[in-house]
RNA sequence: CGGGGCGUAGCGCAGCCUGGUAGCGCAUCUGGUUUGGGACCAGAGGGUCGGGGGUUCGAAUCCCUCCGCCCCGACCA
């Protein structure tokens, strides 16, 4: 890494001093620029507590568009909340071979209550199945009984030794989706119901386009049959897992001795899934959509959509600001989340930056200019367009506007992806797109461990997953299986012979 | 967990090599003038120099040892 250490350069004396709080720019360095815009941002801040992070007001703020967004979407597909304990019995968690393989390096201990050691530790979970299935256990009884569709919200914590504010701390809050079905067809259409609940979401809330598809099974999350995810592309070239589903199938089933008497009067397991997004996404947003001037946020997901900055002129207390709260008033009448700056402390110049360092979507500005002309004007964030528009029906140009920020994120961050995506024949090819910032590249796989081990260790890439759905690219069917006729028959990327997988590879966060 | 870098005021840094008891910019506070792209002047407050141990008359500075953070790899949402 370049040697910045004298990095600020406090010497240019006609440097304005907009330089002190400025980020440092994404080209120069993207993982400095990602926290930098982190903490200045307020988002989070770090704590004495390695790999925890403190999540601030503003940060909460869009975790909780989030949680309303997709509690929304979860409850509209019949799913409802429960809670369940943060402390799980070790010996539970040892139940299913894989997920203990899985999960054990990660887990925090808990051996001591009081001043009693106790009996038998606990782990702080890391994930729920295990407390979760053994509570279906003795909820599920019979075929009546199903599906279970229970959705959580909590925090987890995995002992990670690397962590970065939102993309991996040591703990962290998601929802953490576990259904038990009848059949296994039931728990492989839930699978992918919620992996298309997943990108729905991403997509028109987060303006951030996805490519959904199967995880390989290296990459398979411990102790699943089969795990889906949805993948983003972020600024610098890297891929970003913002989502994962996957169906248990009967293993955890049958860890646990989840049972049910069927319709055949037989004893047999459920199907189970799970499925999760979490806190990270902030993460994927920040560096989705964020630029040299700081975060830039969808509307949908913006705590504030609008930022009203009345123009101090004279007496404005009497003058200007009555006007800003009625305008303030019409845009809360249209349903827009509003924040008017009145702060006398701060001149316009320094809100206008402040607030486009956390990423609000328009600003507008009011003063005696604007009022004389009964008019306001309006800012955007996302490509800093400026335009006077009539106060009269103000909360429809805004609506209309906020609408068309967040398509232009979208579109915007598609065409980046699109630019960063690239089909190779050659390994020889497939090395140098990874040199640099690779974005995402389609290549033929075998399906082999060995070669995707391979090219991880050369390249670092790894395969994101292999998509179905998106015509061109379609090579599994619905049931996660290849689908003859659809499949682009080629050669692995790695060893040359014969490919029925097209997988996109990437270097991931 | 390997390789590298860094911990001095809220933030960014200088001082360390060549020990002598801490400084700059921004931020903060007070007062005034300002305010349509990060305002200006004057004054003020704020630091057990990451923790512990050692060497020394004396340690931010030298030595040992923990801890934390960042970057690059291996592992994971």
């Amino acid at each position: 890494m370049a040697e910045q250490g004298g990095g600020k350069e406090h010497k240019g004396g006609g440097k304005n001093q907009a330089m002190v709080t400025e980020i440092t720019p994404q080209s120069e360095d993207f993982s400095r620029w990602y926290l930098d815009v982190v903490r200045r941002a307020e988002l989070a801040d770090y704590t004495d507590v390695k790999g925890c992070m403190a999540i601030r007001p503003y940060g909460y703020a869009i975790w909780e568009l989030i949680q309303q967004g997709l509690d929304r979407r979860f409850k509209a597909t019949g799913h409802v909340n429960a809670y369940f304990p943060l402390f799980i019995p070790a010996s539970l968690l040892m139940k299913e071979k894989e997920h203990v393989e899985g999960f054990a390096p990660q887990v925090a201990w808990v051996t001591r209550g009081g001043d009693e050691e106790l009996a038998e530790p606990l782990i702080v979970r890391p994930t729920s199945e295990a407390m979760i299935g053994t509570m279906y256990a003795k909820w599920i009884k019979s075929w009546r009984d199903l599906p279970v569709l229970i959705n959580q919200w909590a925090n987890v914590v995995r002992w990670e030794k690397v962590t970065r504010p939102f993309l991996r701390t040591t703990e962290f809050l998601w929802q953490e989706g576990h259904t038990a079905h009848e059949t296994e067809a039931e728990a492989q259409e839930e699978t992918l119901m919620i992996l298309a609940l997943y990108k729905e979401f991403a997509e028109t809330e987060l303006a951030m386009p996805v490519v959904d598809g199967q995880k390989s099974e290296s990459e398979k999350f411990a102790g699943a049959s089969k795990t889906y995810s949805i993948e983003a592309l972020m600024g610098d070239g890297r891929a970003l897992q913002a989502g994962t589903s996957h169906n248990l199938g009967q293993n955890f089933a049958k860890a646990f001795e989840i049972q049910f008497q069927g319709r055949d009067k037989e004893l047999q397991h459920v199907w189970t899934t799970s499925w999760g997004v979490s806190t990270r996404l902030i993460g994927g947003l920040i560096m989705t959509h964020g630029d040299d001037s700081g975060l830039i946020l969808p509307p949908r997901i913006a705590p504030y959509q609008v930022v009203i900055i009345p123009i101090p002129r004279g007496n404005w207390q009497e003058t200007v600001l009555p006007k800003a709260r009625e305008l303030e008033a019409e845009l809360v009448k249209a349903g827009v989340r509003v924040k008017l700056d009145d702060r006398d402390a701060y001149t316009p110049g320094w809100k206008f930056a402040e607030w486009e360092l956390r990423g609000v979507p328009l600003r507008i500005e009011i003063g005696p200019k604007d009022i004389e002309k009964s008019a306001v004007m309006v800012a955007r964030r996302d490509n800093r367009e400026k335009a006077s528009l009539p106060m009269d029906g103000i909360g429809g140009s805004v609506v209309r506007l906020l609408d068309e920020i967040q398509q232009a994120l979208y579109d915007r961050a598609l065409k980046y992806r699109e630019a960063h995506t690239q089909r190779v024949s050659t390994y020889e090819e497939f090395q140098t797109v990874m040199e640099g910032r690779p974005g995402f590249v389609i290549a033929g796989w075998c399906g082999s461990a060995e070669c995707e081990a391979a090219i991880k260790a050369e390249t670092q890439a790894t395969v994101r997953n292999i998509p179905f759905g998106a015509e061109g690219v379609a090579l599994r069917g619905p049931q996660g299986d290849p689908e003859p006729g659809r499949g682009v028959a080629g050669t692995c990327i790695k060893c040359g012979g014969a490919s029925s997988l097209e997988a996109w590879f990437a270097k991931s966060y």
